[in-house]
RNA sequence: GCCCCUGUAGACCAACCGGCAGAGUCGGUGGACUCAAAAUCCAUACAGUGUGGGUUCGAAUCCCACCGGGGGCACCA
């Protein structure tokens, strides 16, 4: 802007430099003022001269930030700027609104960052949080400020760690389909109404044995199982980090398959309610479908295959197909495989079964070897050409006797179902592959159809080769269905096999070999059994180290092993406490929570921030989540939290509301899942990107300096190298024209481009309507007390019954619409109603706070409009008297007749035939259908 | 390979239970203001709804097939 047009500009006008001042001033009077707090029922929160104390309340939330190093960019707060305008709203309309902001602090965004840049990650994540707190600040969103948490605090996570402890202390009774008290499952042992494993009674058993027994049963406990290790992050990962293509989703690094020592959280417990209770949700469909999908519940049967090695148990969807089953594959890491490997090879084995080895030892080590050494997006690439050896022992097929060999292949995963299969060729496509390569015979089960000349059938039709006289199992001639039903039941007679349900979900992966994340509350006592540390004694504060990096690998070092950075910490790990048995020696746990531990219950903590006594007072829980629709009533985040975040976070939930903690077992009610702001990025000749920032366009072409660059919409981020911030928008335009920019785009759950140049007609829109209210030239007030005109007190109350319903249903966009329209039936007026101007503020307040806050002020009041009613629509001004309707004569327009609106449908006919008489040429209408105050067609 | 979502003016998007394809924004064009330009204001044109079928008096909307775009899962027995 040059000096001499900005001394053009009018004086008053809704310039970036009014709106950045209006801004600045109304975020420091909100803040001065406490406007957005919303009062508790009780506590140190609760205030009783509120004006929505004791209203019906409504919780607003959003998934808080990890404060990464880049700040803000424009696609971060779509979300926000949304939940905003639909809190705004519901505090406006009369709800109680709860709306803060909090920060993930811990994990490993933050700690790369801080790696990266040399410095410690309280540091680095503080600094972030400033950054992102004055961004948010700047664009005016009502968070109640005394509710801000950080994960990183120890005043909070010292609850975190309590419910840590919950978990840890207690066990899943099946029976009950809930989750106990540990103290429930020794007494019952104690008893003798639960019997232990081995029959010998609880009394008899020595303690370490019991505190085994016992530790066998939490809900979290550590165990040594098949994790995916990482060793360019240095740390193992659980399932849902690791990508579809096995890399880790942070810093895309290869992972492997590893069996090591690591806490587990057992969420497999929950598989089924975590299932079923997604029905008491109003979540998009898709992030349902992806939970159940990943929960991947499957029914079928356990049979077990005698060898000599004792009975090797296998999952299998397909009972019925039992006769089919030629050979049994165990997972390499299977248990049993040391002891079913032969010594020798049998007489007349193929060569391909042995793959070259003299022994079976050798063929089998050599094997295991090879399915170690690679990473998981080898062994998915390599997923076409089956790979396996024989272990050179035989099992025996139940349904026939037949003698059957033993493989391993590493197609067979040893993390789901049992580690192992029944191979059945003929209706397997898996297994198919597999004995084509290594010539296994293939018998086929069910009858294909005629014609049918594909491998592996596994549609539906008829049983086949399925019966045997000697062991009484018949199932020719069935269907699918019925003969898996038979089968199960041939199983559980026989003491073959039972009836089993698998899910692809495993348990919860839930320690990792960084540093900055929270420590357990755990020891470690001589036994090398765990030991909870009493709720006294918590928080268990991270304690300061010299080297706060993870001890990391070259990113293929498959054989490399995980080193906690706590274990250097040597003051800290070997600690002398009292347990309760006189001070003795104990050893810290050194590994850290993931960093979704922080955020599986935060949603709580807003409730109660200050609370040092428990983790929520019950009755903050039950006003806020609780009453006729309990949980957080609107939850707007990223779907890419659909099986992290939002899968985690319900299992918390659920073991809090098994141990009575909390009051529902739900804390999500309703998500919406904010759609995605594409930047422009640009491409030169080699298909690199360049800096967008750099990048001008000229003709319809794009240019860095002299050379052309191609564009594309992608993801906002470093990578892309179009980092658009919201700071440069705020400053340009002033934040109210970004936030209306940003609803008026679209609608909320929607992806769209971001237009750049497009945001001016969001400013237009502000700089009119405030040019309704004040004069641009002198700053006086434009608005008359004389009435508005009939038409324009109907648009007005037209406007004010649409934008109530649009904000009440997320479609911000639609709202901006309307109230656009009914700015610009304001521009040709010499002065505006006051009827008229005072709605417009209030309406345009949840999305344009400031600059509504402003013009509400020069109309004359004194408070806030925060807690101002909103408008409503006298429904009289609604309905208009008279209503044209289209008349359609087999399907086309063909004239337009006008009656009164409430013009009986017998009138509404007679006038419509008479205005399209010449088209019926006298003739009568096969049919005519009048749509009350819509239209009328006629069928000649 | 399997599952889900989605295709409307040059671009972003509206169109509620099937009822006149257009609320709004950008961009285009013309004009006002200006010495000129920017900014601002005013006025305009532009698609028959990805393609092909079907149901219906009537389809952007419902059904089927295909094509394009996006997302999820992927040796899960």
């Amino acid at each position: 802007m040059s000096e001499a047009s900005a001394a053009d500009t009018p004086p008053h006008r809704y310039t970036a430099a009014v709106a950045n001042e209006i801004e600045a001033r109304w975020q420091r009077r909100w803040a001065d003022e406490g406007t957005f707090r919303a009062p508790n029922p009780t506590g140190p929160l609760a205030d009783p001269g509120h004006p929505r104390a004791g209203a019906p309340q409504m919780y607003v939330l959003d998934m808080f930030p990890y404060p990464s190093g880049a700040g803000l960019h424009v696609g971060h707060p779509l979300g926000y700027i949304g939940t905003d305008v639909y809190a705004r709203y519901q505090r406006m309309a009369g709800h109680n609104v709860l709306h803060a902001m909090g920060y993930d602090a811990f994990g490993l965004p933050a700690e790369q960052y801080a790696i990266q840049t040399g410095t410690h990650p309280r540091a680095t994540t503080e600094a972030n949080i400033a950054r992102y707190a004055a961004q948010l600040r700047r664009l005016g969103l009502a968070h109640d400020d005394r509710r801000t948490v950080r994960t990183m605090d120890p005043a909070y996570y010292r609850w975190t760690q309590w419910i840590f402890l919950q978990v840890f202390g207690s066990w899943y009774d099946p029976q009950a389909r809930r989750a106990r008290p540990i103290a429930d499952l020794v007494a019952e042992f104690a008893a003798g109404t639960r019997p232990t494993p081995d029959g010998r009674p609880w009394a008899e058993l020595p303690e370490v044995d019991r505190r085994r027994l016992v530790d066998d049963h939490r809900l979290a406990y550590v165990s040594e199982a098949p994790v995916n290790w990482c060793p360019g992050l240095g740390t193992v990962l659980a399932n849902e980090e690791v990508t579809a293509d096995g890399r880790s989703e942070r810093g895309n690094f290869p992972v492997y398959p590893r069996k090591l020592r690591q806490w587990m959280m057992r969420i497999t417990a929950y598989a089924d309610r975590l299932v079923e209770d997604l029905a008491l949700l109003e979540w998009p469909e898709a992030i349902t479908a992806m939970q159940r999908h990943w929960i991947g519940r499957s029914t079928g049967a356990h049979v077990d295959f005698a060898t000599d090695a004792g009975p090797v148990r296998v999952f299998t969807t397909r009972p019925d197909t039992l006769f089919g089953a030629t050979y049994l594959v165990l997972a390499p890491e299977h248990p049993l495989v040391d002891a079913l490997t032969a010594d020798a090879w049998p007489a007349g084995v193929p060569a391909v079964w042995t793959d070259g080895h003299a022994t079976p030892a050798g063929a089998v080590s050599a094997y295991r070897a090879f399915a170690a050494a690679k990473s998981e997006v080898e062994r998915q690439a390599d997923a076409k050409e089956k790979t396996g050896v024989f272990t050179g022992g035989y099992a025996v097929n139940p349904a026939n006797g037949a003698r059957i060999p033993v493989f391993i292949a590493d197609y067979v995963l040893a993390g789901y179902g049992t580690g192992a299969i029944m191979a059945v060729p003929a209706q397997d496509a898996r297994d198919w592959e597999f004995a084509q390569a290594y010539a296994l015979p293939i018998v086929r089960t069910v009858a294909p159809p005629e014609g049918f000349d594909g491998e592996a059938f596994t549609g539906e039709g008829p049983a086949v080769n399925s019966s045997d006289e000697r062991t009484g199992l018949r199932l020719d001639g069935l269907g699918v269905a019925q003969a898996k039903a038979a089968a199960v039941a041939w199983l559980e007679e026989t003491g073959h096999g039972v009836g089993a349900v698998s899910y692809r979900l495993r348990d919860w992966l839930f320690s990792r070999q960084r540093y900055w994340g929270e420590p357990f509350p755990i020891v470690y006592d001589e036994t090398g059994l765990p030991v909870a540390l009493p709720e006294s004694m918590l928080p268990v504060v991270l304690p300061e180290v010299e080297d706060f990096a993870p001890r990391t690998f070259a990113a293929d070092d498959a054989a490399s092993s995980p080193e906690t950075p706590l274990s250097r910490a040597g003051e800290w790990t070997e600690v002398e406490l009292d347990l309760g048995e006189g001070p003795r020696r104990y050893r810290r746990e050194t590994n850290v929570m993931p960093q979704w531990a922080g955020s599986c219950w935060y949603e709580m903590r807003y409730l109660d921030p200050t609370n040092d006594t428990a983790f929520v007072d019950p009755q903050a829980e039950r006003y806020w989540m609780g009453g006729a629709h309990p949980g957080v009533d609107l939850y707007v985040g990223g779907a890419e939290h659909a099986v992290l975040h939002l899968l985690y976070a319900r299992f918390w939930h659920k073991v809090l509301f098994d141990l009575g903690h909390v009051s529902h077992p739900e804390p999500f009610r309703r998500l919406v899942n904010q759609g995605m702001i594409q930047g422009p990025a640009y491409t030169d000749g080699r298909g690199q990107y360049v800096e967008a920032a750099r990048v001008v366009e000229r003709g319809g072409a794009f240019y860095l300096g002299d050379e052309e660059v191609r564009r594309e919409f992608g993801k906002i981020g470093k990578s892309l190298k179009n980092v658009i911030t919201p700071d440069d928008f705020c400053t340009e335009y002033g934040a109210d024209t970004f936030r209306v920019y940003e609803m008026s785009m679209g609608p909320l759950d929607a992806s769209r481009p971001w237009e750049t140049r497009a945001i001016v007609g969001s400013y237009r829109f502000l700089q009119r309507a405030w040019r309704a209210v004040v004069d641009e030239e002198s700053g006086a007030l434009r608005v008359t007390d004389a009435p508005a005109d009939e038409k324009l007190r109907r648009l007005l109350h037209r406007t004010v019954d649409g934008v109530r319903a649009d904000y009440a249903a997320l479609r911000f966009n639609t709202a901006v619409a309307k109230l656009i329209e009914l700015t610009n039936g304001l521009t040709q007026l010499a002065a505006t109603p006051r009827e008229v101007a005072e709605p417009l503020a209030l309406m345009l307040a949840p999305l344009a706070p400031h600059v509504a806050e402003e013009l509400w002020h020069r109309l004359g009041h004194a408070d806030s409009l925060a807690y101002a009613p909103f408008p409503t629509a006298d429904p009289a001004l609604l309905v208009d008297d008279a209503v044209t309707y289209p008349v359609q004569v087999n399907g086309k327009v063909r004239g337009r007749v006008e009656v009164p609106a409430d013009a009986a449908e017998e009138v509404v006919r007679a006038a419509a035939l008479a205005a399209v008489a010449d088209q019926l040429a006298g003739a009568a209408p096969r049919k005519v259908i009048v749509v009350p105050g819509r239209m009328v067609s006629i069928v000649r």
